[in-house]
DNA sequence: TGTACATCAGTGAACGCGCGTTCACTGATGTAC
DNA sequence: TGTACATCAGTGAACGCGCGTTCACTGATGTAC
């Protein structure tokens, strides 16, 4: 894409990427309305003013951060829709690749879900337009399926919205789930049992939804 | 409760409702971690002190105002619960009753999504906490129900739990609808389209989970 | 390869501003007798 | 009913602080020849 070579290309995307992994680190505690580009910059130890080199303003920084928030996940979706016997055993895959990612993207998955209804509409925008990407990708997917013969368009597209946000209520509960027991020893015993009641949680939710699927056409 | 009588308390409780409806208004724009203490006396006309008396800061206010939002919906709901003939004829009571809610109470809907997941701890707590004893109403009404016969405390938690979620993002739903199309004449046209669309899908999602409850002990 | 000039990511001083919080206060309402 | 004192919701001045943004700058990197 750029012709421009090099070191200073590369350093430049270096501290471009250090302000958004500061300001993911930041959000964990506040929401994207209320983070200051001084304690970004702060954070990252540069002078304020090279903020303004990167983004325009937090909520510039914020939309960027969808996108790698969402890429993230975008990878790890294709497991998941690979089409397996038993709708048990896809279930099983399903709930342990979001486990496993939340585990591997925790700050990801905080900031989706809190700005997906958040206060700065530009970044409620994109979460909104990357989710929908997302949310067709699966209908896609879906389509492909025997089971989904003879469904319309609006049928199957509303069920892949219920496994999207399926997967993001999940998401979310896991990270819960682990923020409610940081620790190591006695705690790690701890959030393992509140993984495994999310787990199982999320389990049932995905069997209720196999079933409506199955006999949609009744 | 009370036994302050008169004037005094009366006008007190004035003030603190003033400030709590001041802040719903405000953050319609923002989030609750960016609420400033200032903006929202201003909005009420009183001095900046005068907040002290009756929130420690915004975050108590929020907490507050959780219990004002969730009580408006706790009225709402017993309606959606009166066993009906037919699941589809309960579908579209419920549906109609979510955007009737919506319509009535927009800025309580919209500061539960956001605030939801937000930036506050105690908030989301309290979120949590409400919603939590919802789905519990909930569960205890389905229970009533025949369908629910031969169903585990685990499975009927969890359908209450997918109810409770699917009520939150289709009032959100709506809400987005209603924020897309704000004006008269042909806006309200696009907006009666839009929340049709929305109702549609939202009626579509309660046919599936209705479903797979009817099939659950299949 | 070497030189002279252009680019541009990051700097650091300076600004005006609104913030949260403190404090002693005022004056209407409440209470005791 | 009237009077004297207590309470306490709301006031307004004052504070120190960190904010976002501007500007001219520096010096390493890039480019042309």
């Amino acid at each position: 894409m750029s012709h421009t070579p090099g070191i200073r290309q590369a350093q430049k995307q270096k501290t471009r990427q250090a302000l958004l992994d500061a300001a993911l680190l930041l959000l964990e505690e506040q929401s994207l309305s209320s983070l200051g580009l001084r304690e970004v910059t702060r954070a990252v130890g540069v002078a304020p003013t090279a903020f303004y080199r990167h983004f325009r303003d937090p909520a510039d920084l914020g939309v960027a951060l969808v996108e790698q928030a969402l890429d993230s996940l975008h990878g790890t979706i294709a497991t998941v829709l690979v089409a397996t016997d038993g709708d048990e055993e896809r279930i099983d895959r399903t709930v342990a690749v979001m486990a496993a990612y939340v585990r591997a993207h925790p700050a990801h998955v905080r900031f989706i879900a809190r700005e997906r209804h958040g206060g700065v509409r530009s970044v409620r925008e994109a979460v909104s337009a990357q989710l929908r990407r997302f949310s067709e990708e699966v209908a896609a997917a879906l389509a492909a399926e025997p089971v989904s013969a003879g469904w319309s368009r609006e049928d199957l597209r509303m069920l892949a919205d219920v496994y999207v946000d399926q997967m993001v209520m999940t998401a979310s509960a896991f990270l819960h789930a682990a923020e409610r027991h940081p620790g190591t020893g006695p705690e790690a015993e701890a959030r393992a049992e509140a993984e495994a009641r999310v787990a199982s949680a999320a389990r049932r939710r995905l069997r209720l939804i196999a079933l409506g699927r199955r006999h949609w056409l009744d």
